[in-house]
DNA sequence: TCCGTACGCTGTACAATGTACAGCGTACGA
DNA sequence: TCGTACGCTGTACATTGTACAGCGTACGGA
């Protein structure tokens, strides 16, 4: 697999057979299977879970299997295909909270807060790019159920699809920069705050503040509110209220009486 | 270089050294050098412009430069570290309007379109996660820059690094869409549309629609609305005024009446 | 003028990864 | 009972960043 860890890189149809577990083609014939896909689901997303994306490897996930590298070659097409797979178990196994008769707002930050839940329970998913989502059962519920958060407001489909891509993209951006944070500490063998601990004098030694006194300021100004140079908490709680407020304008746009109604 | 790419992955002082332009050591002995470092960087640039993160390779760039690929290490560090001061060029090379006296919309609006712009310059500038910023002196004048469009609103210094975090996070994850769209496009050999248009007729075999009837409506209507799954630039548009609308219930918080004034 | 040495440049080599390929053995269907 | 489809495996290759050692150059000091 290329650098960009993307879904949906392998052939449409075999991993669309994969998602929807259809049946094998003809009756079995040979030596007994020793695993089967749910088991090379599990390994994996256990391995990926603690080692992050770069831990995933196919020689890895068989050590784990106690089977050889190329065995897994036979439940799963490929890597390409394991992370779609593994990513829509992820999905399925989303808790989905009944927010039914609640004010949109609860409604959407409900959403968000699944999300935020799923991306700490599974950093790497909040790394994948989904641009061409796995199209399993668990995107698929997934989908329906945030949609139902939506429905019922005065948005056309169209605007109902654009409130929660932008919802969701604000909550996976915010998950990945802990996620990067994680492997970046892991492949420099350095956290974020030894890093600024380091770097940050380093630069007061080059940097005029004179010609930069907005940055050096406001820079050292959230540097030193946060522990670090971001604190992703803080970004989440911010960003999250903005963009309901953001939404807001045009979800109440004709009826602001309805403001913080369903 | 590990799968994700991100800045100041190497020696902070090796690399603070470097994007400062710390001049050498000594005296020079030995034969004359046939390069410099802006070379390497225009070269490297101009490989990942066309080819993307997974094209810049040592070799690739070498090749470019007509000179063996380890001659590179007398320039640079590192990939990780050429890819720091790549960044921080082109941070440098960024247009940055004047927009003293306009009001604040119009500000952040115009710092949104110089990132955009960055980003449609250099798409792989998208992929790349900032967590630990290059401290360039291109990275330092744009965000002296996008502070003063900040400035003189009745934010505190914290708030107003939160503003543009948020901003600059939603441009970027945007552009990333796309430069994520044109990484897999060539890794599949296979556009968005061609993608969708094999996936989407498998997808309706297995997909009952009245157990998913949110998904199956919004999901074509929006497939629809835009030619493909998604369409950057409208989600651009949307987003975009979404922020302003949300930031300004921050920004006009207690002065309603100096609503788009600076 | 001449030489020692610091330094620019290069070829070779290695570790890690996905996976193609061919072989080996198993157990089901006839 | 036997042929064959299929599960599993070892080997092998291409692609990466870069460590290492060698080779030759040209400057500083005599």
């Amino acid at each position: 697999m290329r650098s960009p860890d993307v879904t949906s890189a392998g052939d449409p149809a075999r991993t669309l057979a994969l998602l929807w577990r259809e049946p094998s083609t003809a009756a079995r014939r040979g030596p007994q299977r020793g695993l089967n896909l749910d088991a090379v689901i599990e390994a994996a997303t256990a391995v990926t879970d603690t080692e992050g994306l770069t831990g995933l490897t196919m020689r890895r996930v068989a050590q784990e299997l106690r089977v050889s590298p190329m065995t897994l070659y036979t439940y799963v097409p490929g890597k390409a295909e394991l992370l779609d797979v593994m990513l829509d178990a992820a999905y399925g196994r989303m808790s989905r909270t009944d927010t039914t008769g609640q004010p949109w707002r609860v409604r959407l930050a409900a959403v968000a807060e699944e999300n935020r839940t799923l991306f700490a329970t599974h950093p790497w998913t909040a790394t994948v790019s989904t641009l061409r989502p796995p199209l399993g059962p668990g995107a698929i519920a997934k989908y329906e159920h945030e949609l139902t958060a939506l429905d019922g407001l005065s948005l056309d489909d169209v605007e109902m699809d654009d409130c929660l891509t932008l919802l969701l993209s604000f909550v996976q951006t915010n998950a990945r920069v802990t996620a990067d944070a994680r492997a970046t500490a892991q492949l420099t063998t350095m956290t974020d705050e030894q890093w600024w601990a380091a770097a940050g004098p380093l630069l007061a030694r080059v940097l005029d503040p004179a010609a930069y006194p907005l940055a050096t300021r406001v820079g050292s100004a959230a540097g030193t509110a946060h522990g670090s140079a971001h604190d992703p908490a803080h970004a989440y709680e911010f960003g999250l209220h903005r963009l309901l407020d953001g939404l807001a304008t045009l979800i109440e746009r004709a009826t602001p009486a309805a403001s913080g109604n369903s």
